[in-house]
DNA sequence: GCGGTGACGGTCG
DNA sequence: CCGACCGCCACCG
């Protein structure tokens, strides 16, 4: 095999939408367990972006409706939504976290309690 | 090629 | 605690 296919997505069964960023940065949204959380700039840092969470926000929002990427994982460093509640998204991210054992209090998720660890060494 | 924009984050008052 | 501001940088017209 001379050519061997070069994996263009990691993200599984998702078509790019524009960039070749966004699977990128969507592979390690998908790496998310269920019942946990990761801020933006934690993607952002794992995904190689520096501090550049808002790119992070750009390739949710690319997302279709019916993706298979957890995209209700990725909350704001408050741990709040950071979708405007006149936004329909912004229920559903709340409620499939919630179908998930996320707990909100006071619009807010503990990120103590809910974060994600990726993979901390000892 | 340039300028405005944004599902952010950290700092300041 | 909370709102306002600035910095960051890829994407879009």
């Amino acid at each position: 095999m001379s050519k061997r296919a070069h994996n263009r997505d990691s993200a599984p069964g998702v078509a790019p939408r524009r960039s070749k960023v966004y699977p990128h940065i969507w592979s390690f949204v998908a790496r998310i367990p269920r019942g946990r959380v990761a801020t933006y700039g934690q993607i952002a840092a794992l995904a190689g972006l520096g501090r550049n969470a808002r790119q992070v926000g750009y390739a949710l929002h690319a997302l279709p409706e019916n993706t298979p990427v957890p995209w209700q994982r990725v909350v704001n460093a408050s741990g709040g939504i950071s979708l405007p509640q006149e936004d329909g998204r912004y229920d559903l991210q709340r409620s499939l976290l919630e179908s998930e054992g996320v707990v909100f209090a006071h619009a807010r998720i503990d990120l103590g309690r809910f974060g994600w660890k990726p993979r901390s060494r000892p």
